[in-house]
Parts: structure tokens; C-alpha cells; sequence
DNA sequence: TGTGAAACGTTATATTATTGCAATCAGTGC
DNA sequence: GCACTGATTGCAATAATATAACGTTTCACA
């Protein structure tokens, strides 16, 4: 099992997460002979600013303080779309948001854990509980493509106060 | 482990989906002291149609055929609201569309198989699935609420096409 | 330096969903 | 029956999210 829900719902060193992004985006650009452009970094630093989905429109309204000049919905989109075909970026569909992602190319589950009380969002990948998934829908007769699975609930920290 | 995949991706009696259906509703809604109005039976009606998400705008301009008459968005989005809150119907966040709960108030993984060929969507519910999600969200240190698991990929019919 | 594909700018529009308030309706108690 | 009350619906406007279409610029590569 692969999880950042330590970083995603306590406090840390934030500046590691932006940093490994960066790093990771970098690498796997220049894997798949993709331009990481200005705009393409500037959205994906924006969107790991916090551990908590943003959506497009917000993005947007925030794009100036990183990129210093403001941009229309359709660049924002593009970049979106870029981000999340490389896998650095996931869509969390139930928020019309977007968040980052702390392991890319590694295992995946696309099983995220949104709290409902601060919104900060982990992403756990395991094997195991794909094996299960798999199972059950192998047993429906279905060919599986992709998942997403949400989870809404309270992250430990918001449980701890209540 | 229940599911209605047979029904959902194969020839089948669907007036006797429909009819359960609309029994199940009638019988909800009598236990919650809520009122299945006609809007309301026309909307769950209409989703039922098929075993496909509808969209709301879709019902919107197709519910005329059940009712008679035309209705506003904020119409078509209340009876929504209120047949999912009741439990006889599922938003699917991926495709923003709605469908209908093949076994109101039962087991529920809220697990959907979705055909992105014929577009048909099943629901399975699998208590075991279920526990394993649970044991590795508990894992995470989340206090788990609700959950949605949206699978895509081929039905068992369209996959023997291919 | 040319050249073609990728990226971006710009305008407009499509699609999905909600707010706020007034009018009406259904049941309840008298 | 009749007033009261909360639920439901009508209606107009608008918010929020996402895409289409097309021209221009940029950039890797030859
Ligand atoms: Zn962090
Ligand atoms: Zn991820
Ligand atoms: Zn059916
Ligand atoms: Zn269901």
C-alpha cells in the first residue's frame, strides 16, 4: 500500500511535495518528449499549493500571481488536460476539481480520500484492494478499463477535534 | 455480492425492472412520509427507461413525454435531489448523469460498471469488496462516510463484438 | 533558415447547476 | 368547512464548469 495521507492531513514540509512535483513533472516530461511550458508549470504550482482539489475556474482567477499576466478558460483547460494525460494531475469528478498527484506512475488505485470538513485530500494506491476490485467486476462479466473510487468522510486530524 | 449486470447489459423483461422500480419508490416513499409526486414519478420514470445514465438536461427536454407539459431546470434538478436523497437514484460524477438504484436500501458498494461503448451501467454491491475498501481506508487514518467507486471499461456484450 | 506540429490567444458558446422569491398545494387541527 | 403550516412547484435570472472553432505564435528538428 502507497499512501501520502501523512503529508496530505498533518502538518509538514510542504515545500517537499511542491518540490518532488516539480521534480517528477520534469521527468516524466522530458520521458515522454512533452513541454513542461510556463503555463503548464504555473497551473501545476498552483495546484499543489494546498493537498486540497482546486477547480478550473479558480485556477484561473490565481493563474496571475504565478504566471503575472491572466489567461482564458480554454489555456487553463489545456493545461489541465496535459497534466492529467501524463498522470501528474487527477481529477477528483464528484468536486469538479483537480488535485496532485503525490506518486506518479507508481501503483495506482485512483482512490481518494476527501474530507469534508478541511477538504485536504489524500491518494492511497493498493494492491491488494485492486485485486478485490478486479475480482468483483471480473465477476460482473465486465472488461475493466479504468476506476476512480472517492471516499468522503473526516481525515484524522478533523476527527481528532470532533 | 448482488448486481444487476445480466438485466443491465443483456435482452431482458425491462418492464419488470421499471415496475419494481416504481413499486420500491411507492414503497419508500410511503415509509419516509414523503410524497412521490407526478414530476417526481415522471423524472424516476424517465431515468428508468434504460440502463443508461440520463442526463438532467436530458430529462428536461424529454420529460414532456411523461407529463405533458414542460418544466424549468430548478424542477427536473428538485425531483433529482429528492429521489437521491431517497435512495432510488445515483448520480454518476463521471458522466454527470443519473441512474437508477436496481435494489434501493440494500447493500450498497456504490460501485458502477460503466460501458463506454453502449453506455449501459450496472451496479454492484459486494459486502467483501466493501470490507476490504473499508480496512484500507481505516489504514489511512480516515473516518470513512460515504464512498463511490465508478469503473469504465466493456460490458460482456460489447466485448464479445470485439 | 525553412517547415510542420504543438502550443497558445481569442471569441463565442455549450453544458450543468443553483439562487431567490412568489404562488400553490396537501395535509392537520379546529 | 376553514384557517394554519410546511412542502412543493413556478419562474426568472444567473452561477459554475467546460468546449468549439479558428487564427497566430513558438519551437524542435532538419
Ligand atoms: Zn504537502
Ligand atoms: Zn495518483
Ligand atoms: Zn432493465
Ligand atoms: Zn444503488
Amino acid at each position: 500500500m502507497i499512501s501520502n495521507s501523512r503529508a496530505a492531513y498533518h502538518l509538514h514540509d510542504h515545500r517537499r511535495c511542491v518540490g518532488a512535483a516539480l521534480a517528477e513533472a520534469r521527468h516524466r516530461c522530458a520521458a515522454a518528449r512533452a513541454r513542461l511550458t510556463p503555463i503548464r508549470e504555473a497551473v501545476l504550482r498552483l495546484i499543489w499549493e494546498s493537498h486540497r482539489p482546486v477547480g478550473a475556474y479558480q485556477i484561473l482567477r490565481e493563474l496571475p500571481r504565478h504566471l503575472g499576466r491572466s489567461v482564458q478558460p480554454p489555456t487553463v483547460y489545456r493545461a489541465i488536460d496535459f497534466l492529467v494525460e501524463l498522470g501528474l494531475v487527477h481529477r477528483i469528478a464528484t468536486l469538479n476539481a483537480y488535485l496532485g498527484c503525490p506518486f506518479p506512475g507508481r501503483e495506482h488505485s485512483e482512490l481518494f480520500l476527501i474530507c469534508n470538513q478541511c477538504g485536504a485530500t489524500a491518494e492511497v494506491g493498493d494492491e491488494a484492494l485492486n485485486a478485490a476490485l478486479a475480482e468483483t467486476v471480473r465477476k460482473a462479466g465486465f472488461r475493466h478499463h479504468s476506476q476512480r473510487i472517492e471516499i468522503t468522510g473526516l481525515c484524522p486530524a478533523c476527527a481528532e477535534q470532533s
